[in-house]
DNA sequence: TAATAACCTAGTAAATTAGTATGTAATTAT
DNA sequence: ATAATTACATACTAATTTACTAGGTTATTA
């Protein structure tokens, strides 16, 4: 389990998918300009979560990406994991055999501390964002007002 | 909070000094061979260890590093810190104020669970890694093999 | 038919990680 | 005292990863 800046631009993406998950696709380039990560940069990172089922692309005018599962189905874990390759550089390659026995055991410990950090995220999912109250607000206040939000937040366009 | 490889070796080594604790300073030439990395790089993140208070050299024959702190006053998350500059590189910089609100949101959101991350690799100290059955066995009987494996698992190219 | 936006690939710039080289200073053992 | 050991320090380089640029093609909608 790795954690860089590009597992967590893969999250609060995912998170903005969430959010407008009601409102149809949300365009990368909507992403870039409002998180201010390129374009290209985000196209190869939502090729992976597509890869991983995370999200589904809807092609043309009007298209976007959507989230693939219902947000209690996708974890930070998962999503994380989709875009970070986890390259295990540990001399064992996880079979705890370098070394001869005694050095292994922080790799044992690592190991143990690791898959106790994945759990963690895994238990985490996108569906919890959602229940946060001003996230609430935002995104009901979408649905009805559509146009009005549209004015105020210039950097979002709205799908219609 | 970042989580690379760099801070994985941090922790391991850290966790390879708890366990030796009572054994006298580990030396870093010890978790070169061991873990395989070079004793520089190794001496770079044990600056900024040392500067963290989380480790105590001790030079001249016979020296090395030790604990700076009891086992159970050092997090996972105090060792990451340490040798991780964790640089914010959000927009809003944690003010929460880019984009006029809304995107910001997702900054929020990250920060949430960030927050999350740390508290919960905050909680997990050194300690709880020595109570592991097999690091006490191995633990125990220690101060007779450390020179023996090093003679069994000399440096590989290694820096001199 | 034109615009939109996903989808795809190759190349490059920037940043970080990891390692090399070469010291000095403190301490211990001979 | 002298030599060996080990921390401590700094500058530089190689390798890797991250992020971006630039050029496409396909599918879909208006």
């Amino acid at each position: 389990m790795k954690l860089s800046t590009k597992g967590r631009y893969a999250v609060t993406a995912m998170m903005d998918l969430a959010i407008h998950d009601r409102d149809g696709p949300v365009t990368l380039a909507d992403i870039s300009s409002c998180q201010g990560i390129s374009l290209s940069y985000l196209e190869q990172l939502f090729a992976r979560l597509r890869q991983s089922g995370l999200v589904e692309g809807v092609r043309g005018p009007g298209g976007g990406y959507r989230l693939g599962k219902p947000s209690n189905q996708i974890s930070v874990a998962d999503i994380i994991s989709a875009v970070d390759e986890t390259i295990d550089n540990t001399r064992c390659k996880g079979n705890l055999d370098c070394n001869k026995g005694e050095r292994c055991l922080t790799h044992h410990l690592w190991n143990d501390l690791s898959e106790r950090l994945y759990d963690f995220l895994n238990d985490i999912t996108l569906s919890e964002f959602i229940k946060d109250p001003e996230v609430r607000k935002i995104s009901q206040r979408q649905d009805s007002t559509a146009s009005r939000i549209a004015t105020m937040f210039p950097p979002r366009s709205i799908a219609s």
